[in-house]
DNA sequence: GGTGTAACAAACCGATTGGTCTGTATGCGG
DNA sequence: CCGCATACAGACCAATCGGTTTGTTACACC
């Protein structure tokens, strides 16, 4: 008998993923309205007393995928800032890298590029107010972060026109949302990478490194 | 009497443009699969014999959105740059005014910014090839019209560092589209405006304009 | 070793879905 | 004025939708 092999027999978390990564692959592809549950179950290979046993209404579906994305993004976000703050003690090279290191990031990728915020913003009308403030903060936070370095880049190199440290901030998330959008509309993974290099040089340009 | 005043009585193009602005409002909120067609036919005003009179299925709205979206964008497109060539002679300037005059208009929207192209690229799977095409190619337009510009811009007015002519000019798509993104998940129409010029500063510091 | 509970499985349910069908009104060519 | 096609209106339909209910099983705790 082999029936006591089974991991994690009693413990419901890998179920939860699963669904999650389901639902995630689905609602890239035909939005979150078009994700039906049957369609999550079948890919996900469970059924549909455990998908309601995890999530009390498929609302929450889209509640958990948002947070899931935004605790991911959030990590990806640190690990990558300290990360570059540990080859340079250079804010602007920090940056430099920072953006590199995630165009590099996103080269590597298996599957698609995309960002799952943005397909929510084309979707605001099937989440609740609560999961749109979690995307909005989670925007807000490469903003900030990236703004802070420029800010104190802009004191050790003083850039070759005036700039202003919060839309040049956005202007990463910007183009790094617009790649998405593009890649996805050319089926052309490179193009992300392409333009967050071409961001990056932008940089480079604006404080003559 | 005045009922001879109403405009083309049996003409159907106001009913399905009607459908279409209706399923456009909706498909930008919730989703083209969260659209449904009750929704559709309710804010449209239009019952469902008129519909499936106009569109034999679903998908072909979807379909008929793209194709509108994409005759609009190509005419915005060419006034645009009409526009800017007749304002001055100078392929740098024209792409300069370009730029700021996409972003003035922009700024002058009463509805949310947003790009139908866009919120299909992240339903991929309820579009037909034929209008993932159709999209494809509607990007690829505004592509090769700003990388035709920047050639004659480079001929005339060496840039400050070597650029790639394709990557710079999608480069204006991903900012536009990336901050349409941003600007709803943020819900602050201005952030189109501000990320578009802070491109043109872009372009205006590479050829030192 | 009984009891409670988390983690499922799956039949079942009413509402909604995309789509059809039948009928009707309007205008146009012959 | 008579067909005939276009442009609807709205009842109707099977399938699918999100969600519920009623089990069953495994384990932790006492």
């Amino acid at each position: 008998m082999d029936w006591y092999h089974q991991p994690v027999p009693r413990d419901g978390t890998e179920t939860r993923t699963r669904i999650l990564d389901a639902a995630e692959r689905l609602t890239l592809d035909r939005g979150f309205a078009g994700a039906s549950v049957d369609a999550v179950l079948d890919q996900a290979g469970v059924s549909k007393g455990a998908f309601f046993h995890h999530f009390p209404a498929k609302t929450d579906l889209a509640g958990a995928l948002i947070d899931r994305w935004n605790a991911l993004d959030e990590t990806l976000m640190r690990d990558i800032m300290s990360r570059a703050e540990r080859l340079s003690d250079d804010p602007l090279q920090q940056l430099l890298l920072l953006v590199g290191l995630i165009a590099e990031a996103e080269d590597g990728l298996a599957t698609a590029p995309a960002c799952l915020f943005a397909a929510f913003s084309y979707q605001q009308g099937v989440v609740n107010s609560q999961s749109r403030e979690v995307i909005a903060n989670g925007m807000l936070r490469w903003r900030t972060a990236i703004a802070a370095k420029l800010a104190e880049a802009v004191a050790l190199h003083p850039p070759r026109v005036a700039i202003d440290a919060d839309i040049l901030a956005d202007q990463f998330l910007a183009v790094l949302e617009g790649a998405f959008v593009l890649s996805r509309a050319h089926a052309d993974p490179g193009i992300v990478s392409r333009q967050l290099r071409q961001y990056r040089s932008h940089l480079q340009l604006l404080f003559d490194a």
